[in-house]
DNA sequence: TTGTAAGCGTTATCAC
DNA sequence: GTGATAACGCTTACAA
């Protein structure tokens, strides 16, 4: 509650002075701005957020948003939830503009990066693991630019990470079918690509709690590239080839396609237990055929997203945690969207 | 983006003339009033909230908090992260005081809201159930108090009402129970009172779901006012008396008494699923006596309720909904809280 | 090195 | 009925 006009009095100072020292701009006698430090330290200074987004109207923000999401449907529920939060920032005067790729190259990421970069003050992006774009990223914070890592992480300078608990994802499946599915227990496995991080991740998850499971086995792992197509093709496959299967671990998504083979070989005695509660998974819910799907918070997702920015590019505060990891829950016919 | 100031040179009147008519304060010809309004429409004029926030200081608005929340431990989510919301927005110059009870007496809520209400211009409540308290109710927002009901609703004037999907609630604890316990399932019901509208709506979303199944058997319903000593007592009584039972749903609190209760006989084949991740239950999930249990995401019940009290006092904007619901999440051991 | 003043969008007060 | 003006807290450009 106390504003900086007050501390100013206080100290016998201008607001320019405090302000000067509060935003560490330099020219302060050091003997008065160890006075105003520690004023503003007494009373408990919090700059009010209202004062500083009006001011921050001036500067026009603009927020660049680069996800490789076109016929991923995870990104649907992501974005929407980012648009929403875009249109209330924009009355704040924060601007954003969008970009998406369809697929996982990274020339064309840094292409798109490059593209943006001279329009922007911050970046929301979805990256390739790739040393070129993680160049591309280090070369953004350096010169100046807020970066936020969504959904999938690298090793670089980003200023914040939000996206989901990978490892526990696949903890969370693998004790489920445990607890659903009868033993000994027999699955397959589909993942949208080992180069994917977080797709081993869930694995690694996976197979760390089946380890306790003395007669578990782990029947085949094949990869889908997140296509329904080329998902039902490789759980075709894994029943063909292992008759005795009774399980699949769908680890993002192929849902829908892995179901379809299911009912396509009219096998009843297989669970499915997949990521996402996309459409077409909860349709195939609906019909007892995905007996669960994990939820990484797509809208909590999207909404921290854009949050972490807007604080840090209209009210100046930067991200309480370097990283914003969401939980999985687990939803079946009955919780899911109604 | 665009202003007040905008509109009014484009109508050729002053600021004032347009801050009447936008906020229906009366004495503005109706011609101008007309001619306003359609330049506001037209060009999609929104309210600057960082704009509003800071003229709202001067109001200084204050809320009242009043949960019956003393020794049930789901609402020390609810209240912690509401502390945390009332924190950030005390910098907006909105103020927050906090009542508790224990136990649902009307007359004692009652006596609460009349010490409370002419120090406050806004309420968040968790209402008894009882025609008294409704009365006050009313009666607050005949008075111009805003008014949230939070995880309980009564039939009220109240403005907005956040909390769980309790018929939900009760078809997921069913439906998992037909997924991870064997066949057939011979289930008793541990709920906190059946006073409790909520508590009640689970029962029925349990028993609608249940319904279905030919060998489905109900033992027994015992209420426990949400005490793990009563609902130790209840749950020894249901497995004395009905020794064939294979499962209990725990409606409300309680799970840990439950689970002391089956872990005192050492029945390794009793189910039980109860609510909310509280960390009595937590550690009973650890252990393995409590297979799953069901979370109402207590921290967005508390997050919504008072953002949406600062939306109105602070940002003057009504909510989009007059009730939030919040989805019923299943947890297990492997993603509860770490 | 420091202070002053204007401005961000909205609201409230007061004078006409 | 209406318009001018000050105020909310903060930033910034400029003057001293």
């Amino acid at each position: 509650m106390v504003t900086i006009k007050q501390i100013a009095e206080l100290c016998g100072v201008s607001r320019g002075t405090v302000d000067r020292v509060l935003n560490k701009r330099g020219n302060v006698k050091p003997e008065k701005e160890k006075l105003i430090v520690e004023m503003a330290k007494k009373l408990n200074y919090r700059p009010n957020p209202a004062g500083k987004a009006l001011a921050a109207r001036k500067k026009h923000p603009v927020v660049g948003v680069l996800i490789a999401s076109e016929g991923v449907q995870f990104f649907d529920d992501v974005l929407a939830t980012m648009r929403r939060a875009a249109e209330r920032f924009s009355s704040y005067g924060m601007e954003v503009i969008w970009r998406s790729m369809k697929g996982f190259d990274a020339e064309e990421q840094c292409r798109i990066i490059d593209e943006l970069k001279d329009k922007i003050s911050g970046l929301i992006i979805n990256p390739v693991n790739d040393p070129k774009v993680i160049d591309k990223i280090n070369k953004c914070v350096d010169d100046g630019l807020f970066v936020v890592t969504l959904n999938n992480d690298v090793e670089s300078h980003r200023h914040c990470y939000v996206g989901s608990d990978y490892p526990q994802g696949g903890r969370t499946a693998a004790a489920l079918l445990k607890m659903i599915c009868p033993a000994p227990l027999k699955a397959g496995v589909l993942l949208g690509s080992r180069n994917m991080l977080g797709h081993q991740q869930r694995l690694q998850g996976f197979q760390e709690v089946m380890q306790s499971q003395p007669d578990f086995a782990l029947l085949g792992v094949e990869e889908t590239a997140d296509d329904d197509m080329q998902a039902y093709e490789a759980a075709r496959k894994l029943i063909t080839e292992h008759p005795e299967i009774n399980a699949i671990f769908v680890v993002s998504s192929g849902g829908y396609g892995t179901a379809r083979a299911i009912q396509a070989t009219d096998r009843t005695d297989i669970t499915i237990v997949a990521f996402d509660t996309i459409p077409s998974t909860i349709d195939m819910m609906k019909k007892g055929l995905i007996k669960a799907a994990l939820y990484q918070h797509p809208h909590q997702q999207g909404r921290r997203a854009m949050q972490v920015m807007f604080d840090y590019l209209v009210n100046g505060s930067l991200p309480e945690k370097t990283a914003y990891i969401m939980r999985n829950e687990i939803r079946i016919a009955e919780n899911v969207a109604e």
